[in-house]
DNA sequence: CGCTTGATTCGATGTCTTTCGAAGCAGTCA
DNA sequence: TGACTGCTTCGAAAGACATCGAATCAAGCG
């Protein structure tokens, strides 16, 4: 429940990590590095939590879970590959566990997917 | 082996499908229709594979193929996965067969992930 | 302290994925 | 035509994943 967890993706560990795929190619480890993140964003339900997430500046976790028809259980699990691809942060307040986009994660991967102008 | 199979995303699916994620949250149609473009690059090898694509015009098989140390069938099942997630086109040409980034997929997903100036 | 509510972890189950070798298809060239 | 090369499809095996109910942890409240 900590900001990062063990195994989560670090803030810094991509910073300026790759000029966009147009331009160069990536090497086997930033590949490994940062094909988690685009994983965790290949599942239905983990896409629309993070478009909910990120379309408000803080979900909590009832709310999340009212917009599926899943178990919490099921959510939960979800929120933790997003948390720990280091997509999202979590901050727990009283009885509610809010969730937040990073929002450097996003840059990054959309850093990478913009094409060129050279083509 | 045509421009894209039967089961591909068509061309004009995502045309303008949705704003970034952090203006409005997706529904679940739209969310089931992208989910698989983001699952597509979230395997190392995909990833690696689509870098090399796009930082060349155009890549034949054979040489991606020499790029990774696993077999021919296993490249050509993630060239397929690429290909039918709308990500890569493939043309055969004489003995070879070239795939090129589909720039307007590329395109659909960054803008998808964009940071709104707003937050 | 015990009870209630919100959220995560655990364990099990069925399904999907990654990977390979073998086989098949598509061109080229003699 | 037949042989060769490049690439894809097929079928199988091992591993990973999504999902659930039950159990557990965390915080508030009587």
């Amino acid at each position: 429940m900590s900001n990062q967890s063990v195994a989560a993706v670090t803030p810094g560990a991509l910073a300026g990590c790759c000029p966009p795929l147009s331009v160069q190619a990536l090497t086997g480890d930033q590949a490994a590095t940062i094909a988690p993140m685009f994983k965790a964003l290949g599942d239905p339900v983990r896409l629309r939590l993070m478009s909910l997430i990120a379309s408000t500046a803080e979900a909590c976790v009832c709310d999340l879970t009212g917009a599926f028809e899943l178990s919490g259980p099921t959510i939960s699990h979800h929120l933790k590959v997003l948390r720990e691809a280091g997509l999202v942060d979590s901050q727990r307040r009283g009885t509610w566990v809010y969730y937040r986009v990073r929002p450097e994660a996003l840059e990054q991967l959309g850093a990478l997917l913009r094409v060129s102008v050279g083509g």
